[in-house]
DNA sequence: CCAAAAGTGTTCCAAGTACACCCATGA
DNA sequence: TCATGGGTGTACTTGGAACACTTTTGG
């Protein structure tokens, strides 16, 4: 790498892909723009880097700034990409944004914070991304489409249930971020086979009618082998 | 984001991890370093973002102010990730770092060049990689195991191979990277019988003993269902 | 007893593995 | 004709898909 010291002078900002499931469907965290540029549009949250802080510290306190969601809600964290074209804020500056992908199962409904801007939920399917400021489509996108593909060769998954989870739950988080329908039985077996993926519990839930499912915990197991597969995209 | 008119200033760099095979082992392009910090270490080449360029166009002009290789000889480029870490950089400037994957087939030796950095390629079983400068060891790490992943599942391996080439040259990539060797037989079946990953062409090659073997162009699939697999890891 | 959800058994088929064997060429 | 690498055949094994069937609960 070389060195000048006159070097140009960069913004660095962190996005956030912050992604749960509620009620069956895969819901992304917004926010509603209170200044220009794009005021009253939405946006993915997200803000300024400190001087003295690692990019992925700036994406957890922006979290709770604008949430005020605290670490321990998160069950996944993970860098996605960096978005650096110029032009894309139209502000003077040229603004570089590393952007994460951060993952949880019992996010509450955020409280507005210090930068008044309300956050919210909103269901992907109600979503036109077309809407969001800045780049923000092409990010949500791709991370959403990286959720999707973790999925299949990662226990990602186990990140959008609690602690405890039967595995009718698990199932219903790859088929709401795939959006296709899994066959119960062979679902069951192929998850149960992975070594090391879940973990069996004592315990069992009763949820109304049916059957009670036992509950599992997740397993030390990070990469699954061999991977859930979903259908071949053409 | 938030915005406000006093905001932290950064540097941006690119560091690239560019990749090649030559006489069957993956090498990396490296450069000693001239100048402190790290002055006389081998480093990836890389250096800062021009306020007016993309993050893409700064990793190919790097690539050809630091070795004099053109866009022309580049066969793959991917985003890696970023490096922030605050003193990552021993120098007083925070310095973030957006860090690429080049891969390349017929690359010849690099022409030293304005920097007066002399690059090499050197092979990644004779690298030690805590020699490294900065946080280079873990960049180069973390770039090759991206492209030993992506092996599996794309028809990455291509861009190792000249324009036409045989499914031995193929295989020899998978194994060069892989470290494995890989059934012959069921290699070529495989990746004839994989749509749009092949294109035969009128062409056989002669290499001295031996049938001579069909010449093949890469097909119009970036995507491979299903993927190669290598063994599994513990 | 019936409905509903959990979980098991079984059959069929696609794909991977191992390896024997044939093909085409240069020396 | 022999050595060598290209390429095919084939039997075995593994794992996914489909779906019938049994289990365990609440009403």
């Amino acid at each position: 790498m070389s060195f000048r010291s006159e070097h140009p002078v960069f913004a660095v900002t962190v996005d956030l892909v912050v992604l749960t499931l509620r009620e069956r469907r895969l819901c992304v965290l917004l926010i509603e723009r209170g200044v220009e540029p794009y005021a009253g549009q939405l946006a993915l949250p997200g803000g300024f880097v400190r001087l003295d802080e690692d990019l992925e510290h700036a994406a957890y306190r922006e979290l709770h700034e604008e949430t005020g969601f605290g670490p321990e809600l998160v069950r996944g964290i993970e860098q996605l990409r960096t978005y650096g074209a110029p032009g894309r804020d139209p502000r003077p500056e040229r603004v570089v944004s590393v952007a994460w992908v951060i993952l949880g199962a019992d996010f509450p409904e955020p409280v507005a914070a210090s930068d008044a801007a309300a956050a919210s939920w909103v269901a992907l399917d109600d979503l036109d991304v077309g809407d969001l400021a800045f780049d923000h489509a092409e990010i949500l996108t791709d991370g959403v489409d990286r959720a999707r593909a973790k999925l299949e060769y990662t226990s990602l998954a186990t990140a959008f249930v609690a602690e405890e989870f039967t595995i009718s739950e698990l199932r219903g988080v790859y088929e709401a971020i795939w959006g296709e329908s899994l066959d119960a039985a062979n679902f069951q077996r192929k998850v149960t086979g992975t070594p090391n993926f879940l973990v069996p519990t004592d315990h069992r839930i009763s949820t109304g009618r049916g059957r009670p499912a036992q509950l599992f915990r997740r397993g030390p197991t990070t990469e699954l082998h061999p991977p859930m597969r979903r259908g071949i995209p053409t």
